[in-house]
DNA sequence: CCAGTCGCTGCAAACGATTGTGGCAGACCC
DNA sequence: GGGTCTGCCACAATCGTTTGCAGCGACTGG
């Protein structure tokens, strides 16, 4: 069912129809034979081929997503949001995985330019990424960051605002009169939780309150990674801090878990407080104290600023930092000497 | 950079190099040509146009998978089990959201019909949707269900055992003498939630006990449809039932807060078994009783059956149900009468 | 030595759409 | 009425690959 099954079947060159059915191009055909031709390929269950047509236009159409971790459960929002917004635009979203791994990313990012996708939403940026991305750029193929930026790049980010959740985290502790606090750091190579880590201390610092050094960052968010550094803290000959900042909600549960272990109860003997805000973890026991931050609407602003650079010339969108929101819950308190 | 450009570089006709770089047609062109296009090639870092490949061989290399409801994180390990296992065949998922709306549904269809994708992926199949797949199967578009089967199509499908899961979750009541039960039932237009029911009656009248009839299904399976219909449990002349079987995990989760405003306390009032097994349901208080089924796997095995279905001319491959397990946690116990 | 074969490569026609160009009417102006 | 303009449409080239076919040496067997 090509143009030219159309033409013949309404007596016209194929040339017509391609005219005719292009809203672009319609008015250039004489309303009747236009109509003609419309009533004939609706007839005939006509449907353009979006291949062809991309070969020709060099438009496919096509948005590459790259995602570091689908099993990461925070990813789906932020696919719902892009693909909401990338739909009436006529973009659909093509998922890859780099599953965290430079390597595949690269060949990845090679196998979208072979597939001539219109532009790249990265959302799991890590720091070693940029060179890579600029490449991308250079081809003349937009791209944009979701939910984790990179620092010195030049390319539009959609992210939360990592540093302002640090402070907040810090702020809250320092509100209970916590003196004596430590973080328990996310991968060292993603920038959000560089800077939570930053604005953490530095609230933590400008209180004059005392941060406990956890030398390790943890590679991946996992609750054993927290189960780990909390034990790490436990075992050492320091005294131990009364509030804790995870880097992750999940981290945090680990963390309760070894405190728990060791006879700690949470948060009469050590505040815990995480980030993401995971769904549910307002049933866990205790239920946890974290930092919220936006996911759906990230996804929906990149998508938005790609459809701007993919149709209008003028210079890329600006970046945008969404502010996150403390949620006060059961796992933090007061310190033990203020009770 | 095209074939052309190579050529010349490499002083041959382009369809020589369009033979040299394809491993299934090398062996055409002599060994020493072919190193020399080979050299040539990945010095000017030439890579293939797959728009084009495409028009010509009928191919895009890409296969959709249709996600009902992008906001359930219960589809993301989905999503990763099926990338994963496209990728090493070349392959890569183009992902569209139907929202669960039927109209919707048709027109991304028709969408994916233009864009000539190889395959598709129904993970959110609907009761109705029967026709409209067919539809694209006669096209000759290999079609594979993921997760939600329909009764009485002939697809291949990939989905857990919900039946057994209703069976189990019967069984897991039944062994703590709970004669008087009930279940919330999740969409009356999803299959799996329909053979959740059908397992769960048949067990339960099978061993004489007695199933309490709740009128509604939940149109969503959210907290507030959970708490909604428990209220209407509570709030009935009949007897309450002292066990009760969500279809999802959520729903429990409200229909627990449901009967705790009426100070009644799970699992010593009432017992709730929850379906799903989310992610850290183990530490919500009290930590949920829940079927467990598999996720990735089901991704896996859905990518799998097409990438056979695309690769050799033999029958459609053989559907798969798996069993769910049973997580017996602190939601549960017995009965008050049998304290 | 010649016909037949074989290995290699070039030629050109597709795939299905888009789009610049040109031609043919009819309308219009003076 | 001749010239110009305008609206409409057909023609054909093009996007970058793939692939059947043909040509052309060289080799081989009789």
């Amino acid at each position: 069912m090509t143009l030219e099954d159309v033409a013949r079947a309404a007596g016209v060159h194929y040339s017509t129809v391609s005219r005719a059915l292009d809203p672009d191009t319609a008015r250039q055909v004489n309303v009747v034979t236009r109509k003609r031709v419309a009533a004939v390929a609706k007839r005939m269950g006509y449907q353009k081929d979006m291949v062809a047509s991309g070969l020709k236009r060099g438009r496919t159409h096509t948005v590459a997503v790259v995602v570091g971790d689908l099993g990461n459960p925070n990813i789906a929002p932020v696919l719902r949001g892009i693909a909401n917004r990338l739909e009436p635009a006529g973009l659909m979203s093509l998922i890859c995985e780099s599953q965290d791994d430079p390597t595949r990313l690269e060949r990845i990012l090679n196998h979208l330019l072979s597939r001539r996708v219109d532009a790249v939403i990265m959302t799991g940026a890590r720091l070693g990424d940029g060179p890579k991305l600029r490449r991308i750029r250079r081809q003349g193929i937009p791209v944009v960051l979701a939910v984790q930026n990179v620092p010195g790049i030049r390319l539009p980010a959609y992210t939360n605002d990592d540093d302002l959740g640090g402070e907040l985290a810090a702020q809250h502790l320092l509100s209970f009169r916590h003196r004596r606090v430590a973080q328990l750091r996310g991968p060292a190579d993603i920038y959000p939780c560089l800077q939570r880590a930053q604005g953490f201390s530095r609230t933590i610092a400008a209180a004059g309150a005392m941060e406990v050094e956890v030398r390790f960052t943890a590679p991946t968010g996992s609750p054993e990674e927290g189960h780990r550094m909390m034990r790490q803290l436990l075992d050492s000959k320091r005294a131990l801090p009364t509030g804790i900042f995870a880097h992750h909600d999940l981290m945090a549960f680990g963390a309760i878990t070894a405190a728990e272990e060791r006879g700690l109860v949470c948060p009469r003997d050590v505040s815990m407080i995480g980030y993401h805000d995971l769904p549910h973890v307002e049933r866990v026991i205790p239920s946890l104290t974290s930092i919220h931050q936006s996911r759906e609407e990230l996804g929906r602003l990149a998508a938005e600023a790609l459809v701007k650079m993919l149709s209008s010339a003028d210079g890329p969108p600006s970046s945008r930092k969404l502010a996150p929101t403390l949620v006060v819950r059961q796992s933090t308190g007061p310190p033990r000497d203020f009770r």
